[in-house]
DNA sequence: GCCGTTTTCGGCCCGACTGTTTTCAGTCG
């Protein structure tokens, strides 16, 4: 994938011009970086099926970015950013990825100090000579130790949503050999895990060698660890590991229950084989030497005197004693969503028509679909204003008569403001047939004044939906402080939802909340907030977040059929 | 540098918050 080192490039470059101060550029090269990272098709496909003019089709992308592609493309390297680069030769992505750290503060940072990297900038804080640099002081010197704290803290792993296409592409390649009779992924991938340290795949063939060829020697692979007729383990390209297994049919079972539960869960079901005098690894269950289950994991499962344990439930945090006692939840599977109700157009920051959505909506297979954008405050989101807000409810309105079969609910997300306030007047919000809410600022509030604040805006009778409640960003951020157990209270008093937001790096409420939450009795929903069609497949994380919450469908407000679903809407 | 029923130049719709420099620059969404 081209894309994602091109968009790297140019988010580099707009803050290399930013530190320049140079006026508007930064923005352009900023938003051709994004929209290349969410773009579908390679950028080096795109330009060899239609030459420059293709590349300047690409929103965001003219004819000078055009040609720095192209470049990138022929030769592997974009002058210009070479260039900037030498003049302020720093690991740019990683210093901005500190929380609080921007282009203007790295330049200082390393002309005064020479840090180039984390580890300058670490040492420069923990040796106190950061505070001591003119507009910085302590705080800003702890904020940065914070912020590499918690950077660290996800070093080496990867989001769910960046690797789930990853392994797509690598099971779809390998399934393509006539070797390999079945696949599939295992590990935390299976378990859809949010983040992924490294990529477990497990598959039957008779002829091993041939499909180990064929995956150590596929492109991408950076470097080879091991290989062997049962296991190789790959370096890939993005930078994490890749493990392959082979194994055989009557086995397959056996080793997808054992390489796919975390190691407690694989504790626990080993003791209870033992308990009744059975032996269960990663071949099958076994009374002596005679295996008595192995091919599918529902025979290992019940070898054991267990029902089949969803896979997103294989942590060791209850399931087995649920199961045991016949309790385990029946949860939302991956096709009971009807709607999306987070979607944002080009009538504040998404880039697509409400038509475009709505024919999208439609392909999804959904019934309803839920138009949000931005209001107010957020004007760098493109905020409505009362006044647009109206005209939108209109075009919608308009649209609406032009599908069956689905309807597009008029919406909006509202900022809650520091003191719990909206930034809309109640009588817009009335005429919605959904509203969300969120916090976009002041996230350092104290936990007493943020768990009000959002209480405020619960009892707000417009307010339906809390959406991102708990504010975390993976990787980035953690969350605000927040009396969840209040918030909890406060949602089932005033018959608020709270949102699973399923966007890849957000995953806001996660599993431990959700399960929290579906036990307090709260109403979820599930939204992508998408900012493009090509995002709306992102509800598959939201989805499987809310399982690993073990959230029942009936836990889902957007699983209703819309005359239900406006009910809770009231 | 991109974009355009303002079409080849002149816009790019910011506002809140934070920390620090007590008047504002930098960051974030």
């Amino acid at each position: 994938m081209r894309n994602f080192e091109l968009a790297k490039i140019f988010y580099e470059i707009a803050d290399f011009l930013e530190i320049r101060e140079v006026e508007f550029k930064p923005r352009a090269y900023e938003k051709a970086a994004r929209v290349l990272g969410t773009l579908e098709k390679d950028a080096g496909e795109i330009y060899k099926d239609g030459g420059l003019k293709a590349l300047e089709d690409i929103p965001g992308v003219g004819k000078h970015i055009a040609l720095k592609i192209e470049e990138f493309i022929k030769t592997g390297r974009i002058k210009e950013y070479e260039k900037l680069k030498k003049k302020c030769p720093v690991d740019m992505e990683a210093l901005t990825a500190v929380e609080g750290l921007g282009p203007k503060m790295i330049k200082v940072l390393y002309q005064k100090l020479k840090i180039r990297n984390l580890k300058d900038l670490e040492k420069a804080a923990k040796d106190g000579k950061i505070r001591k640099l003119e507009k910085f002081g302590e705080k800003s010197e702890k904020n940065i130790l914070q912020g590499i704290a918690f950077l660290k803290k996800g070093k080496g792993r990867f989001s769910l949503g960046f690797v789930l296409p990853l392994v797509g592409k690598i099971i779809r390649e390998l399934k393509e050999l006539k070797e390999v009779q079945e696949i599939s992924p295992a590990g935390s991938i299976r378990r859809m895990k949010e983040t992924i340290g490294d990529i477990d795949i497990l598959a039957i063939s008779k002829n091993p060698e041939k499909v180990m060829d064929f995956f150590v020697n596929r492109s991408g692979v950076e470097k080879v660890w091991a290989k062997g007729p049962t296991k190789s383990s790959v370096r890939l390209r993005e930078g994490l590991d890749c493990d392959l297994r082979v194994i055989k049919k009557e086995s397959f079972g056996a080793a997808l229950q054992y390489f796919t539960g975390n190691k407690d869960h694989n504790i626990l079901t080993r003791r209870l084989a033992m308990n009744k005098g059975l032996k269960l690894n990663e071949y099958g269950v076994f009374r002596g030497k005679k295996r008595i289950a192995g091919r599918t994991e529902k025979e290992v499962y019940q070898a054991i005197g267990l029902p089949y344990i969803e896979p997103e439930l294989r942590t060791n945090t209850g399931e087995i004693e649920a199961a045991l006692k016949g309790h385990l939840p029946k949860i939302i599977s991956y096709n009971d969503i009807l709607g999306d109700l987070q979607v944002h157009t080009k009538w504040s920051d998404g880039s697509d028509t409400i038509e475009g959505i709505a024919e999208a909506a439609k392909k999804m297979g959904y019934q309803y679909i839920a138009i949000t954008d931005h209001t107010g405050d957020l004007k760098i989101a493109g905020g409505l204003d009362e006044e647009r807000l109206l005209k939108q409810m209109e075009e919608i309105d308009k649209i609406n008569k032009k599908f069956k079969n689905l309807k597009i609910l008029k919406g909006c997300e509202v900022n809650i403001r520091k003191d719990g306030s909206l930034d809309m007047p109640d009588e817009i919000l009335a005429k919605l047939d959904i509203v969300l809410a969120a916090v976009h600022s002041g996230f350092k509030t104290d936990k007493d004044s943020m768990t009000k604040r959002m209480i405020k805006a619960m009892e707000n009778p417009n307010v339906d939906v809390i959406v991102h409640p708990t504010g975390r960003v993976l990787f980035r951020r953690g969350p605000y402080q927040l009396d969840f157990e209040e918030i909890l209270k406060a949602a089932k008093r005033t018959k608020t939802a709270l949102e699973i937001n399923a966007f890849p790096d957000r995953l806001d409420l996660k599993d431990t909340d959700i399960r929290q939450a579906v036990e307090a009795g709260i109403k979820l929903v599930i939204n992508t907030d998408s900012h493009h069609q090509n995002q709306f497949h992102y509800m598959e994380l939201g989805i499987a977040q809310a399982r690993r919450g073990w959230a029942e469908k009936k836990d889902i407000l957007n699983t209703q059929p819309v005359e239900k679903l406006l009910e809770n809407f009231l």
